[in-house]
DNA sequence: TATGCCACCTGTAGCGGCTACAGGAGCAAG
DNA sequence: CTTGCTCCTGTAGCCGCTACAGGTGGCATA
């Protein structure tokens, strides 16, 4: 009951080079080998690897992944632990979406502008040409 | 009336090594040098540099940065090939908008329900541990 | 004029998070 | 035993910078 990795890539989704990248970095636990080299993987690392497929869809990056992994993994990681970085995880999302809240009301406003008569000046070239450090 | 690199990099902001690199990839004009290869800017570079980094600032690739400059610069581009791209750049913001809010959502509705009690399971690594490809 | 020293030069490597390729070897089916 | 796919390692590329090494320019001071 062992599979390769073009059949764990095919089952969880994850390209082949990027499997053996998240070996190497550490995030994916190192399989067994074949005599001829070759790794073996089980039903522990393809739902390991689908677990991380999603924790990096939802924006955990690959240290945060390890963290959550090193805390034992799925099966016995604390709550409040995982907790913990999640919620951090939440800040640096809203830190994001505030700033590009931001930008988006700008570009809209300045866009908005530049639409009504091309006359005078440009809106948008005027937005990007104040040295302001805002 | 020239200044060196250094005195650029201070009046704009901008790194210098970011300043050669701008050069490199064509998105700064290259400046003339003295006689011992030394780059001379003028007020015009100042401008230009202020004028890109602020484009960078509000997320403008420098692909597209380097398409409005290729305009003719803030003085002389085209009102509505600019507004064409700063409308695409929009439209990205605002996808990403969109991504962060339903992630931010998710994160925090799974962070909230994790608070409760942490004697049956944890609902982070629930979430995780969902092998759904959404 | 000589000396010291900082600012500048080029070229190259590193970051994160993968992705892609080259060149070689394992392994199962026919 | 050969074919041909899958796998292996190692290295380089992507973006947008940033940093460093090792070598000069040029100005102030003595």
């Amino acid at each position: 009951m062992g599979i390769a990795i073009g059949e764990l890539s095919r089952r969880t989704g994850v390209n082949i080079e990027t499997i053996r990248y998240f070996e190497r970095v550490g995030v994916l636990e190192k399989p067994p080998r074949t005599s001829g080299g070759r790794r073996i993987y089980g039903a522990d690392h393809v739902r390991a690897l689908q677990f991380i497929r999603r924790a990096r869809e939802l924006g955990f990056n690959p240290a945060e992944v390890r963290a959550i992994l090193s805390l034992g993994g799925p099966a016995q990681a604390s709550c409040s632990d995982v907790r913990q970085i999640a919620a951090f995880h939440l800040e640096r999302v809203r830190g994001k979406m505030a700033d590009l809240a931001q930008l988006e009301s700008l570009l809209a406003i300045t866009i908005d502008r530049c639409e009504g008569d091309g006359t005078v000046s440009c809106a948008v070239i005027d937005l990007l040409d104040q040295h302001a450090t805002a």
